[in-house]
DNA sequence: TTGAAAGCGCTAACAA
DNA sequence: TTGTTAGCGCTTTCAA
């Protein structure tokens, strides 16, 4: 690794005019910026993050937390910080994986004042919401995917009117008996898919098919497939089905295999999220679209414009969400 | 941030005492250590990384280096990513992704200099293989998942044995008409698979149904499917289809699903990986299982074993595979 | 326009 | 057993 003090050797000038023109210090004459920038280039110079975070207090780095079991292998964490990623680094920032099982090691607060790191994106929360909740209340610009609650600093798709939007195509399709596969009742997402769809059946006139004390907390597939069993148990066949994630949307579909029944004919079934996976399965599973590109993409902005306003305070982002026509949805031929 | 001096003052010893006595050199008394450490504890010490990374030169970070477009949403990359992640840190690493799809950036041996990072971990390399072979060729602990070549310090399962295995179970169910969805002619796994199918039919006299002109880089579904209708227009219809990626059975499923063919009653179909998908999609996916879990325990280990010696050199890992039976297969009843 | 020097927080060689 | 001090590579204030 070579050194300021090497290259100001080589250019015959000293260290603070060196750390000066390749600071585009506009006090150095062009002719001596250039020159050291050149021999800077020559001698493969790359600075000493450590170094430089040392007397900057600033590692040009954003923390990453998430806590869901999953972990990376969760398809929708994996996809918006994918395209996080990518607009981040664009921007000069690495990611840290600050994530850890360990014991003692919770405390992503003081892990990321350890590590220097500017900002942190909060993938997802669990059990230890107190250390989340202690990275908030910090001087670290913060951004959470998956809140709890409706507070600042949050970024998320608008699933009210996603599920809205998702029960209003099964109803335009003809279907009247639309049961809901739910999320978490315990966040704000989760409570707000099951407000858009009980709103959404209200106006309408129509029953819900839900349950109500059945709070589901990992979108799996198999909670899925329980889901839909205890709902079937309950109310018997729907004719369609609404769903807060694509791979509960799946876990239904197999029960419904599973009992001889057949999606899209016997009973269709919306997903929502839009993973990949939507394309391959059989049938192609029709889905809310949630913009993981933009949410990426936004959440990288956010957090930067935090830290270049020192603002740590930001209202909530909303994404749009759109709908994916595919195959497991049909019109309604029983009425 | 709380520094050691001032924990020294607190104490009323002074920093080197602290020093020495926070990384438990067994010079400093009992007494004068214990009481340094709870005062440290008391104060919510924690050391300044970029301190210690600035005289040290570590960072206790792992760079990780994957250039596949997926990225993150690689199921595969993903589930090896997550694993090692839980071990290494477990040791007290951090993990830092350092791929970076900005232009001019993609010397990875730079950035992880910069960034005092210990070891990389490759997880797949493109394009930019120079780049890669630089941090080969460098001072670094550097692991690959993916080697284009047989060489040192790279990690993987045990492909040639796998195909074996899973032609073997497809031989044993009755199937003749084998065919081969192939993947890269490009990189040394790719190769490894083909030469254990290959290999197999030899053995057993039976005539290799496969594309030799055709190279997939990319294990997708995609690639499945139009792999499949290669063959189909080729040979025919196998009795049974040995894959080299679970996506890439899943679109040839999709294949014989569009033309009015049943898996498994027409033909079985495996794949390989072992993704969590495979349990969701109908029918369920027989499959070679990569064992992930595995493969992430020793890629942590052999780095900081790396680490540890000052070793940089290490003979290639091979982790060992399994079939996993599902619903894709069926005995044979043709003959 | 350039340079000298202090200091960021820490480790470790050396002195006491 | 403890303390003093140099120095890791860099930025930035202040002086020249």
């Amino acid at each position: 690794m070579v050194t300021i003090g090497e290259i100001a050797r080589a250019a015959g000038v000293s260290i603070s005019t060196v750390s000066k023109s390749l600071n585009g210090y506009k006090e150095i004459s062009d002719q001596t910026r250039n020159r050291v920038k050149k021999i800077a280039e020559q001698m493969g110079y790359t600075p000493n993050a450590a170094a430089q975070s040392l007397v900057l207090k600033r590692a040009n780095t954003i923390g990453i937390v998430y806590e869901v079991e999953s972990g990376l292998k969760n398809l929708f964490f994996a996809a918006v910080l994918e395209s996080f990623r990518k607009h981040i680094q664009s921007k000069g920032y690495d990611i840290l994986l600050l994530s850890n099982n360990t014991e003692s090691k919770l405390d992503y607060l003081k892990h990321s004042h350890s590590k220097n790191v500017d900002a942190v994106l909060v993938i997802s929360t669990d059990e230890s919401y107190e250390a989340v909740k202690k990275l908030f209340n910090s001087d670290l610009a913060v951004l959470s995917l998956d809140p709890k609650e409706a507070i600042h600093n949050t970024i998320y798709s608008d699933s009210y009117s996603a599920i809205r939007k998702s029960c209003n195509y099964l109803y335009e399709l003809g279907h009247r008996k639309i049961a809901f596969i739910n999320g978490s009742y315990q966040n704000f997402i989760g409570l707000e898919r099951l407000r858009g769809y009980l709103d959404f059946m209200k106006e309408k006139g129509l029953e819900p098919l839900y349950l109500k004390n059945r709070s589901n907390e990992s979108y799996t597939f198999h909670e899925g497939y329980q889901t839909m069993k205890a709902l079937f148990e309950a109310y018997g066949l729907p004719d369609a089905v609404c769903t807060v994630s694509d791979l509960m949307a799946m876990g239904a579909i197999q029960f419904f295999n599973n009992h001889g029944y057949h999606v899209p004919k016997d009973v269709s079934i919306i997903g929502f999220d839009d993973l990949d996976i939507c394309e391959i399965t059989t049938p192609q599973l029709t889905t809310i679209r949630q913009d993981y590109e933009e949410i990426g993409l936004r959440a990288s902005e956010a957090l930067i414009e935090m830290l270049d306003k020192h603002i740590r305070m930001l209202e909530p982002i909303v994404i749009d969400t759109k709908i994916v026509v595919r195959d497991s949805c049909l019109k309604n031929t029983k009425y």
